[in-house]
RNA sequence: CGCGGGGUGGAGCAGUCUGGUAGCUCGUCGGGCUCAUAACCCGAAGGUCGCAGGUUCGAAUCCUGCCCCCGCAACCA
């Protein structure tokens, strides 16, 4: 083995802003498995995160709620923390950009910026709320499109017809914080001087190896296109740090986030007695290692580097950039049900199952990662139950009933056992390079092999023969020796089931003795290592990731009105999938009582097949006998949320139309449907 | 012609750099086994490798053009 290294390892930081989902677990599970097998083969590694807290979005959140930005980043980082330690991702330190370690890092590089000339300043016009009393950055700015006229696109470019503008460009532009129609104002900014390092990052980007070749091609464009000043600081009301010399200038998120990898370090070095100062020290051989998403591509390989460079400090020396997460092969949706809350996913399943199935797809590619559901089920049950712990399942009878538990003395293929460092040899560079997808394939395919091989020698077969009690042990031996193998190559990935199969096998599964196997050893009673995946519990996960949608419904833009009116103005385009969560069944009147205090109210009971309900519908005017209305088939909107009223719950709604007062009209079923039929 | 990534049997992927009869897992079908969490083993069916052209004795692989999907496009986070 190598010289030990000295590894910083930072994931980037989740936003305070929103829960943690299975997109931000990819990175996570990445990181966490590099760390976990880093540390495996003897590396010192230091592994850091924490909550990007400060921006407008914060701001505006937490005061839409009615508590502070503190009391917002507080309970972000508790549900981040629990959602993180669930899947068993384990930070030396996860902390927070809100800190006074990163205000100390942030401002000092800002000043030594400004002192190497870094720093300049600019007035620039921008859009102004002139209720809230606040600058607007672009996606709190939605009006019309200029190009092709669709309503409430954001203010840098239209989603309908793909053009982009600046926010002064949109027609009927008005703010989603206050809805006022906003005003343009100057102001000055500081920028980071980027143009003055182009340089400099050219050659830390070509000549270095801390990026994929491809993120060298996809960063060209912006050298290609020029580098220009970027924009570090924002206006009052800002949640941020302010800028050193100035009254209401704040730094740009972006400026203080990938400080908060070096704060959160510093607040655990502190902790812990460790001298941090060589991890910032440009002449240490310390790595600093970053794990991100493509979308941050730009942030890390440009701005982070050249503000580190400007401070005379350590440059990082990767920059691990993989891609998205997509369910079933398309972008996660709420409305479908695959926009999965870490948190909800741990309610239904185990986290094991998610992290062996990214791993076994993950490469050092930065391609997106598909979750496909069915695939996901089949994998997780044929590798880890089917293959890997049945193998322990298969062998540990014999040697616990027949042997007391006491495995051979000797093996009795040791061709096959001595496989064992080829095969992880192989483990060990997909690891490394972080092509997991490699290494869970090397430990796969030498699985299948132990499997055949005890199939082959069918212990089983050997038990009920006279005289052959040697050749039954060293066979299940083998067997037993193997799965340690396996399940120690997989520990990075399985860290729980790699410690439960540490004390059924009474050994440290270490990763460098794994091709030493364990002879004349006692193993303990085998206990079921992992439980198969239920179709069921897949669907109760997307059933309640619908159900998390309708929890943070979004606060919906106030909708231009459409002036025909003759007509009700159309609804925003739906989605069959939309439609479908509108439960709508046949059902017949069964009784109809007006209610005497209300103006507009009957009560009605429908039955609908499987149950009768009782609805207050607002028909009073327009059906003056209510009796009449008894035995009329209706169509029911049967799975609305029960609704308390005044003269008691109303269960549901009876479809009508009509313009309303004494002018309204059932709608009707034609003879044929029965009571609890849906409407498709 | 904005940039990057991708398109391989029903599903998910490897193979593409370094051209040589298309591979793995799952699923399906048939058989075997019964130690094992309906797990394991053997066999079979199933693909003109996005489309079109080119180079070559030979192309999933190299070249050109096109189509489709995903992401990004810096004062959004």
């Amino acid at each position: 083995m190598n010289k030990p290294k000295t590894i910083l390892v930072t994931n980037a930081l989740p936003y305070a802003n929103g829960p943690i989902h299975l997109g931000h677990m990819l990175e996570h599970i990445q990181s966490d498995i590099w760390v976990r097998y880093e540390r495996a083969v003897g590396n010192k590694v230091f592994y850091v995160c924490g909550d990007d807290c400060h921006g407008t979005p914060v701001m505006i959140k937490a005061a839409a709620q009615g508590i502070t930005p503190e009391q917002m980043i507080e309970k972000a980082g508790q549900s981040h923390r629990a959602d993180l330690q669930g899947f068993l991702i384990h930070y030396d330190n996860y902390y927070r950009t809100h800190s006074p370690e990163n205000e100390k890092f942030s401002s000092e590089m800002y000043l030594k910026a400004k002192e190497k000339g870094y720093i300049i300043t600019k007035k620039i016009s921008q859009l102004y709320d002139p209720v809230k009393n606040m600058f607007l950055p672009d996606r709190f700015v939605k009006g019309t499109c200029p190009r092709c006229g669709a309503k409430d696109q954001y203010g840098d470019n239209c989603e309908v017809c793909g053009a982009t503008y600046e926010p002064t460009d949109l027609k009927d532009a008005y703010s989603t914080v206050s809805g006022a129609k906003p005003v343009l104002k100057e102001s000055v900014h500081y920028f980071f001087d980027l143009p003055k390092a182009h340089d400099f990052l050219q050659d830390f980007i070509h000549n270095t190896d801390v990026l994929q070749k491809e993120m060298g091609n996809k960063l060209d464009e912006w050298f290609k296109a020029g580098l220009k000043p970027w924009d570090i600081s924002r206006d009052s009301p800002y949640f941020g740090f302010k800028i050193p010399g100035t009254e209401d200038k704040f730094f740009y998120v972006w400026m203080d986030a990938p400080v908060g990898y070096l704060a959160s370090l510093k607040n655990y070095c502190d902790k812990n007695g460790i001298d941090f100062a060589p991890f910032t020290d440009p002449k240490s051989d310390i790595e600093m290692v970053h794990f991100i998403g493509k979308d941050i591509l730009y942030f890390h390989s440009l701005f982070w580097p050249a503000t580190l460079m400007a401070a005379g400090m350590k440059l990082p020396s990767h920059i691990f950039v993989h891609g998205y997460v997509t369910v079933d092969g398309a972008k996660m949706s709420k409305s479908r049900g695959t926009f999965i809350k870490a948190a909800t996913y741990l309610k239904f399943l185990k986290p094991e199952s998610l992290r062996y199935y990214f791993a076994s797809k993950m490469s050092n590619q930065v391609t997106d990662v598909d979750l496909s559901l069915d695939d996901f089920m089949a994998k997780v049950n044929s590798d880890i139950v089917g293959k890997v712990v049945n193998l322990a399942s298969r062998t540990a009878g014999f040697i616990a009933k027949r042997f007391d538990g006491r495995l051979a003395a000797a093996p009795y293929n040791p061709e096959l056992l001595g496989r064992i460092a080829q095969v992880r040899k192989a483990v060990m560079a997909g690891y490394e390079s972080r092509n997991y997808g490699d290494a869970v394939r090397a430990v796969m395919e030498f699985a299948d092999e132990a499997n055949r091989y005890i199939d082959k020698e069918a212990p089983w077969v050997i038990a009920k023969e006279q005289g052959q009690e040697q050749k039954l042990q060293q066979v299940c031996t083998d067997g037993l020796n193997l799965f340690r193998a396996l399940i120690t190559f997989l520990s990075p990935i399985l860290p729980e089931v790699a410690k439960n199969a540490a004390e059924f096998l009474n050994d440290p599964l270490a990763f460098d003795e794994a091709d030493k196997p364990l002879y004349d050893h006692v193993i303990n009673r085998f206990k079921p290592l992992y439980q198969r995946i239920e179709r069921s519990q897949i669907d109760a996960m997307i059933e309640a990731s619908k159900e998390d949608l309708k929890a943070a419904k979004a606060v919906s833009a106030p909708q231009a009105q459409t002036a025909d009116s003759a007509y009700e103005p159309l609804q925003s385009e739906i989605t069959i999938d939309d439609f479908s969560k509108v439960d709508l069944r046949v059902g017949t009147i069964t009784k109809a009582e007006e209610v005497k205090e209300a103006r507009k109210l009957l009560k009605l009971e429908v039955d609908i097949g499987f149950a009768r309900r009782q609805v207050f519908a607002g028909l009073k005017q327009a059906y003056k006998d209510p009796a009449a209305l008894v035995g009329r088939k209706v169509i029911l909107v049967a799975n609305l949320k029960p609704r308390q009223m005044k003269f008691g719950l109303s269960e549901g709604m009876v479809t009508a139309a009509g313009p309303g007062q004494d002018q309204i009209f059932l709608l009707g079923v034609d003879d044929g449907a029965r009571n609890g039929d849906r409407v498709h």
